[in-house]
DNA sequence: ATAGTATATGAGCACACACGGATATACTTG
DNA sequence: CAAGTATATCCGTGTGTGCTCATATACTAT
């Protein structure tokens, strides 16, 4: 994108939707929750504090944009993580904030 | 992101919305329309064919999340990139597109 | 001061979507 | 087949925000 051709109109759209799937709170716990392996949908639940309803519509969000994958094992359905560049694209977001928020930057850990 | 401890409630607010600043086509545009060098307004307006109010709104949005930063000459406003991270951000999402897309990709670029 | 140009903002509408509760589907076990 | 568990989907509501039109602000020039 840096030094190519600009982007066509259809293009931008999918490029935006891929941002706007990461663009909520409730989904990017969920895909940290499966930095460390995958889980099924009760452990994703505990795990972010969501309602069944919720989380299962989030996690149809992220696997169509191909984020995630899914593995069927009798009754209980294993998400994990499928795009490679997510977490890279988690770490640029995250390091540029803590640089821009260095004052705040400890805030930014769960342990305070 | 990847190997440290999960982030807290606010900092996920905090990624979340600069992911949301990222998902609109229209900012997409601007922000391309930048990589090669400031414009002032009237130039975004035509390379982007937004109308004045709309890209003024999106460019206040984009100054607030600290993308894009501004510079006063006279009349006009010229803004620029302000976040090196913006170029490897694109870079990232388009190549993972590309990669799986690979079937439609040659319909990525402009002149089809 | 007045007129003119560049940019920002207020008001109102429309649409997308996150959420919860209830219900449906899929599968297992007795 | 019936009962139970895990996951997905439907429906209604509320909120956020992108868009346009009109207007306001900031600056320049005559």
């Amino acid at each position: 994108m840096a030094r190519k051709a600009p982007l066509n109109d259809h293009a931008l759209e999918i490029v935006a939707r891929r941002f706007a799937v990461l663009a909520e709170p409730m989904r990017l716990r969920l895909i940290q929750a499966l930095f460390d392996g995958e889980k099924n949908v009760t452990e994703l639940v505990a795990a972010t504090e969501g309602t069944q309803a919720n989380i299962s519509r989030h996690l149809q969000t992220l696997m169509a944009a191909h984020i995630l994958a899914r593995r069927k094992e009798g009754l209980q359905v294993f998400y994990r993580i499928a795009d490679p560049t997510i977490p890279k694209l988690c770490e640029l977001v995250c390091g540029s904030l803590e640089k821009s928020l260095t004052k705040q930057a400890g805030h930014l850990m769960e342990g305070r």
